[in-house]
DNA sequence: TATGAATGAGTTTTCATTCAT
DNA sequence: AATGAATGAAAACTCATTCAT
């Protein structure tokens, strides 16, 4: 098996751990464990414990969450463009639900470990430019209430995933993830909307 | 000292550890040293770190959030009170502001911790509830459309803070908070609002 | 209540303790929650958790052990002094073996604290004597063969009784004690005696 | 050295520990330098001080005692191989008796250890029923009385050794250790036999 | 006499990392 | 590339004892 593929592994085991056990309480060991390695093995692949961890941010960062970025269309309604972004997105939230409770252990690790805020804080920068571009767009258009906020917005409108994701974590039995969000989201686009 | 007044002295000063070092990073002796007792003196009061924890979780949701609640009135316009409750709780949401790191730390730790989990399960009901009866109260009041989903706006309406929450743990530099989390909740309120 | 009454109080509650934990494992705390008496109350009586072990085994030496005692009578059969020795101590011994595994600790115990150890002694050599004594008469009134080791045969008597208490606390559902004690001594009596 | 190999050498320094303190006063950190490794090297081959412990007494159990095992033979008198038995295990004993105190320590937490419990009731068991095996067949062969108490003898016979053990911590200089023990077993085996 | 908060050295255990093989 | 024994500083927790009240 060649050194990319034998990462991934690594990285994929370590996915497992950290859903089970969580940031907190997941042990060198336990990724040693479940990659099916010996420890001097995953040492080779990975030089630290947060370089591990490092990778299983970056490989969803780059695998997954990349693909939640669009173009902004300047000559398209930026209302059908949130509606559709949030919309078409449902499949791909659906599916990261499950890995909700890790990226917000992630997040929670970051405001101590510089690595993970960059990385991070970079992935929130696209998103919130993104959601911000369109929400600006919205006003030029006339199609949203001039005196909107857009960075109040544009940070609502993501900030209402992550908080879902949350509640998510408290009572997941109450939840139904993605839709509440979803819900949320466009209601709170309504109520920019110009009527 | 009585046996009171001294686990709250330590629980302020872990309180002060723990937003400096987040929960991850505290170590027991952090707590000793803030506390001005012994190791011993402080386990005599609390049997562990995570029921000095707990400890501190508790004083948050019965001290603090317990300020949140409020009483519906069923005669009064279910918006009014809605963007009552969002505004008058402006002024504790900016002093909530600097615990939001501790709180998303406690959160985390909920999934793999149930004593922490049914505290924070709890409160998070408590609010839920409080939320979506208000909302509920509006549609039947004819101000919010009929065919809006009651769990979702209320799971959407607290989600905002916790998500800006995160935010301002990723970018502080950016986030207005509690501004934005109040502008969001009150566009996501307008959005259900009947024209 | 006196300080003698108290102080007896103390050593009943902390034998419960000890036949619940053993010696090893038994905290001064156990022995003050027990009491129903504060820790410094405990420290009135007992200046030091050893001390206070020392009064529990003096409680059984002087007011349970001592019992045992009996004057040997040179004008009467040793075999018979032996034997009645033997069975008229049953019912102490019945009431003994509950004990039994307390005393096993702390003869454990007794080599590593000189003070135990002195206070196991005294009352070995008592019994040691006894026995001795009573097979040495045996041989002079030709009841038992002359080529018997009175300190042997001494030391067995004693020691089945020790045995057998060894083997109660491994499997006491085998064990019918005293009976297999007195039985065995029994035998040992009459393998000695001349035919 | 290969994990087995080192197992025993841990093994082999904690027994030297052992000896010197006890089982009570033993620390990890006593067994780590008697083992010349650090404490994980220790650590990494016993999870922990009570694991390194059943380890000790599975040494004994395995490498010692087992040497006492024979085969009962149905055409050779009983009477002759219980005291082949006794004698022939004179040597084994005179080595076991340095390790004396040792067992009596292991036996005594055996009460509160069910680990440690199984491990010895297993090994009584084997003994037990061995020399309950001789005395029925002495009893068959109309060598010993036919109202012997099989059990009680056989339980006689094992605790006059472990009894005169205890004597031996009590009063060493007093005590002919194995020589007490086996003219005691002997001087019971003499009381059972017909004339 | 009695209370119980407080002490602090000592105890077991953890765990990321190294390194000889 | 991979193994797994070994390291050792640091972690959580213990517990006999003291002492101000």
């Amino acid at each position: 098996m060649n050194s990319d593929a034998r990462r991934q592994k690594i990285i994929d085991a370590a996915i497992a751990v950290l859903l089970d056990k969580g940031v907190a309480a997941a042990r060198m060991n336990d990724f040693v464990d479940a990659s099916g390695l010996s420890k001097g093995g995953v040492y080779h692949h990975f030089d630290s414990k947060e370089d591990l961890l490092i990778g299983v941010l970056n490989h969803f960062l780059e695998d997954k969450l990349s693909r939640i970025q669009m173009e902004v269309d300047a000559g398209k309604s930026a209302y059908r463009q949130l509606k559709a972004l949030l919309h078409d997105q449902e499949e791909l939230m659906a599916e990261m639900g499950q890995y909700n409770q890790l990226f917000l252990d992630f997040f929670t690790q970051a405001q101590f470990l510089p690595r993970f805020r960059e990385l991070i804080q970079y992935q929130y920068n696209l998103f919130h430019t993104l959601l911000a571009d369109l929400v600006r767009l919205g006003i030029q258009q006339k199609e949203f209430n001039e005196d909107t906020d857009v960075d109040a917005i544009a940070a609502g409108l993501r900030g209402v995933f992550d908080g879902i994701g949350i509640a998510l974590m408290i009572a997941p039995e109450k939840i139904n993830f993605p839709r509440y969000a979803i819900d949320s989201a466009m209601a709170m686009v309504n109520g920019i909307r110009k009527v």
